[in-house]
RNA sequence: GGGGAAGUAGCUCAGAUUGGUUAGAGUACUGGCCUGUCACGCCAGAGGCCGCGGGUUCGAACCCCGUCUUCCCCGCCA
């Protein structure tokens, strides 16, 4: 759809002297200028009212014909999202006429001239606070979807939590050092974006996924304290809070240990969220990983919400209730989420709630236990329970009249996932909180390696953390038991960042991939330049790196990334507005020696 | 790769779990009227490949099969 042809303005000399949201009852009888887009007109023939939008706020403007009867006239022709430039009187509103829902309610503009900028299509969708638009719609016309206050807000948390972790880290002594963004493919981790090379003929560069291992180049090479607003891109499956593109703020610190990280890290996120209005208390909470894990079922858990879990794996290791025990003789656990005060959870409810676990969970079912307002346990399991269980049930959950129990026996990852997902849908429902609205800690001492199904250990993070000192013997005699230094940030249940102690003795790296599985071949084909850098002196060194979007996201309470970034991608990784990605020429695939193989889809 | 939800007017949705006239509403849009509205109001009008492709049927928005798109989740993402 094209634009009606208009009468149309230049701007001329004319000039904005306000943001349409800053004026206030202070400007009344000054002239002013302001420029925006007609959020709304309201014309009665006579008088009409143009509702004036820019990112500062909504003004309305008024035409009168007796004030410009040329403005009044041309006022009549206008729409919504035209763009005008208007020079006015601000006049104080009567009492009857001030609308006390506009924060610029107090007063009006009496406009003596009219400068229309621009015409504009209708907008598919109305811009306000909130849009019931589908969010394909928005994605399409993200232009008017950006329009709208929340996402303008957004972008300007986004800018204010940048800058301030830019001075604050300068202020600390890090150096801001960009690393190449077409870099070398990486055989490990997640897929990688390639980028044909023109000159080297059949070779790709790869976009960084982080700029993990640079980063460590640079500490090899003295450069001591460095960050950076890293875009890094991984080509894996999307969610609310993946997108194949985003951005990390990443830094990296010399002759440290963990403490002394944390204590960057505290600092940093302490000033991004003052940017956006948000005082942390400080000193941020630690938790161990095992602790996190036992009593929340989760490695981020959102500590306001006070529901926690109980160990029962012990009780049912003998039971004679078969679901439960062979859930432990196989490797599992079994756990509980007790909820008190819970009549309010209804049997349909309690049924709901098994559905959604089995279907996005892949949970076997959902045990529970019920304790009536008589102390009667009404349960679909209790049958198989004995008075022992069942006593030692009741101690450690401390139930009692009232109380609703959720059991998990299934292998550990599972069986804490559904029953983590159990307490904050539950506890968030049920308003089981703490009354806090921000919660930040420290997440530490995660293990360094995990086994896979056959027994085969891989690394939990990433290959380069270091072992804690403590546990540097167990890498020959248990490495399954040995921790890591790595931590993670989380703030409301959300990752914002992780990092660790990186290993910087060739030797200790080395050991750490035997361990895991690597020939000597496999090391130097995947590792060696890493290696090789770590024998030509280098320091002991850590870092992290924080998910910025996310952390833009925590702070602008948005429920997905793609509240937080100008232009994202779909979860099939399209740009629905400028429709990337593409086909492209015949010539540009010939000069880069690629040939594309025909698909179904042409 | 797998599971789920959705797809009807620009937008948001009805359209019986029972297939049957010309597919409706609100809003937005267009024209007219209106000098104190602020979700302005009143009158009139226009607007539809019922996502797409097959099939069943005398007849399909509706039933069946396939497919595409968006969102949520699992896998995946050090």
């Amino acid at each position: 759809m094209t634009t009606q042809a208009a009468d149309l303005d230049a701007m001329g000399s004319l000039r904005r002297t306000h943001g349409c949201g800053s004026i206030t009852r202070a400007q009344v009888g000054e002239e002013v200028v302001v420029a925006g887009w007609v959020h709304r007109r309201r014309d009665h023939g006579g008088v009409i009212f143009v509702d004036l939008r820019d990112r500062d706020g909504i003004v309305q403007v008024v035409f009168r014909p007796e004030t410009s009867p040329e403005s009044h006239d041309r006022a009549g022709s206008l729409r919504s999202e035209w763009v005008l430039l208007a020079r006015g009187i601000v006049e104080a509103r009567s009492a009857e006429t001030v609308n006390s829902k506009m924060p610029t309610g107090e007063i009006e503009i009496d406009i003596q001239e009219l400068r229309i900028l621009n015409a504009a299509t209708p907008p598919p969708f109305s811009i306000e606070e909130e849009t019931e638009a589908d969010e394909a719609v928005r994605l399409r016309h993200r232009l008017h979807d950006l329009r709208r206050p929340p996402l303008q807000r957004a972008l300007a948390i986004r800018h204010q939590v940048a800058r301030a972790m830019r001075e604050s880290l300068s202020g600390q002594d890090f150096l801001e050092i960009e690393t190449p963004m077409l870099a070398r493919a990486t055989p490990e981790g997640a897929r990688d974006f390639l980028v044909p090379s023109r000159l080297q003929p059949g070779d790709f560069y790869a976009l960084p996924q982080s700029p993990q291992i640079m980063k460590q180049l640079l500490m090899v090479a003295g450069l001591d304290r460095y960050y950076q607003m890293a875009r890094c891109f991984r080509d894996e499956d999307q969610r609310a809070d993946r997108q194949l593109e985003f951005t990390q703020v990443d830094l990296e610190m010399s002759f440290v240990g963990v403490e002394d990280v944390l204590e960057v890290l505290e600092r940093v996120t302490v000033d991004a969220c003052r940017a956006a209005g948000v005082e942390l208390e400080r000193p941020f909470r630690r938790m161990s990983f095992e602790d996190a894990m036992t009593r929340y079922g989760c490695d981020r858990p959102d500590t306001r919400i006070l529901l926690e879990l109980v160990e029962m794996t012990d009780i049912f290791e003998t039971s004679g209730f078969k679901a439960f025990a062979s859930a432990v003789e196989q490797g599992g656990i079994v756990k509980c989420l007790p909820i008190h005060d819970a009549e309010a959870i209804s049997r349909s409810e309690i049924d709901r709630l098994e559905k959604l676990v089995r279907k996005e969970l892949g949970a076997r079912g959902l045990g529970w236990i019920r304790i009536d307002e008589n102390g009667e346990w009404r349960s679909p399991i209790v049958k198989f329970l004995s008075d022992d269980e069942k006593g030692a049930i009741a101690e450690r959950t401390e139930a009692r009249p009232g109380s609703l129990l959720f059991f998990q026996a299934d292998a550990f990852e599972r069986a804490n996932a559904i029953l983590s997902r159990l307490r904050i849908d539950l506890g968030e429902r049920l308003e089981r909180t703490d009354g806090r609205e921000w919660d930040a800690l420290f997440v530490v001492d995660f293990p360094l390696f995990e086994a896979d199904e056959k027994g085969r250990l891989g690394y939990v993070h990433q290959p380069f953390v270091a072992p804690l000192d403590e546990d540097l013997p167990k890498l020959d005699s248990d490495p399954i038991s040995v921790r890591g230094t790595h931590y993670d940030v989380i703030m409301n249940g959300v990752e914002l960042g992780s990092g660790s102690l990186r290993n910087h003795r060739p030797d200790v790296q080395r050991r750490i991939l035997e361990v895991m599985g690597y020939t000597e071949a496999e090391m130097e084909k995947s590792f060696g330049f890493m290696l090789e850098a770590l024998e030509v002196g280098a320091p002991p060194h850590g870092g992290f790196a924080f998910g910025f979007d996310r952390m833009a996201m925590v702070l602008a309470k948005a429920d997905s990334l793609r509240d937080v970034i100008a232009f994202p991608k779909t979860q099939r990784g399209q740009d629905l507005l400028m429709h990337a990605p593409s086909a492209v020429d015949a010539g540009q695939l010939d000069e880069l020696s690629i040939r594309v193989r025909p698909t179904e889809k042409g």
